[in-house]
DNA sequence: AGCACA
């Protein structure tokens, strides 16, 4: 039942991701978010309606992937909770690193097994009229730390306050996380007081989208980042 | 829920 059973492989596989993200915007997100777990070879993800929501990132390392498997486990992205496994098969960005590539077409076996499943598919939504239950348990939320919902205490604002990073942390270091965001200004870092630090976006909307995805973002394992919105 | 590589 657990997602255990999946034998550890480079790439993650990850699901419930918000389908509303452009694909691009998704994939340089993605790539910034794990990049702190290792070198990252490619992020996959398509829009097609059986893939939407869901992308593959193949690490260079297989400790990182599981890392990353297990630490940003319903790590709260675009509002959704991720879901991270183990891919179930090698990736070919991954094969061609090794020399093993085949282009796909010696493969008759999967192309009839998803001839099957697209027959069984049509079948099923002759018949599909109903079929929703809802488990999302928000049980083990244990696993990753969020900051305090201290925004709701305060009025959206173009600029974010972010607090609780390690003192390492550099302007540079910042800016790689939140560049990837549309409206993305400057991010100015307090040297008077370290650990703090305020990111300038162009409106409130593009600023929440960046503190909803990087809410509770560790720099370092012991750093779980909390983002606010400036006080005005 | 859904495991691909355009």
């Amino acid at each position: 039942m657990f997602s255990v059973d999946i034998p550890p492989n480079q790439t993650i596989y990850i699901k419930n991701l918000n389908e509303k993200v452009k694909k691009e915007e998704l994939k340089r997100s993605l790539y910034c978010l794990f990049s702190q777990y290792g070198r990252i070879l490619d992020v996959v993800a398509l829009k097609t309606p059986k893939l939407r929501g869901q992308a593959w990132v193949c690490f260079s390392e297989v400790t990182a992937a599981s890392n990353a498997v297990r630490q940003m486990q319903n790590f709260p992205f675009y509002d959704k909770p991720m879901r991270i496994q183990y891919a179930k098969t090698k990736s070919d960005c991954i094969a061609k690193e090794e020399g093993s590539f085949v282009p796909r077409e010696k493969k008759k076996k999967q192309e009839e097994k998803a001839e099957r499943k697209r027959r069984a598919e049509e079948a099923q939504q002759s018949a599909t009229a109903n079929g929703a239950h809802g488990a999302s348990t928000g049980g083990a939320a244990a696993t990753f730390r969020q900051g305090p919902s201290a925004q709701e205490t305060t009025a959206p604002n173009n600029i974010l306050f972010i607090e609780n990073l390690p003192h390492e942390t550099t302007s540079r270091m910042l800016e790689m996380l939140f560049q990837q965001f549309a409206g993305f200004n400057e991010v100015r870092l307090i040297e008077a007081k370290p650990g703090i630090a305020f990111v300038d976006f162009e409106d409130e909307v593009q600023s929440s989208v960046a503190m909803q995805a990087l809410q509770g973002f560790k720099i370092t394992p012991q750093n779980p980042m909390i983002i606010t919105f400036a006080k005005k």
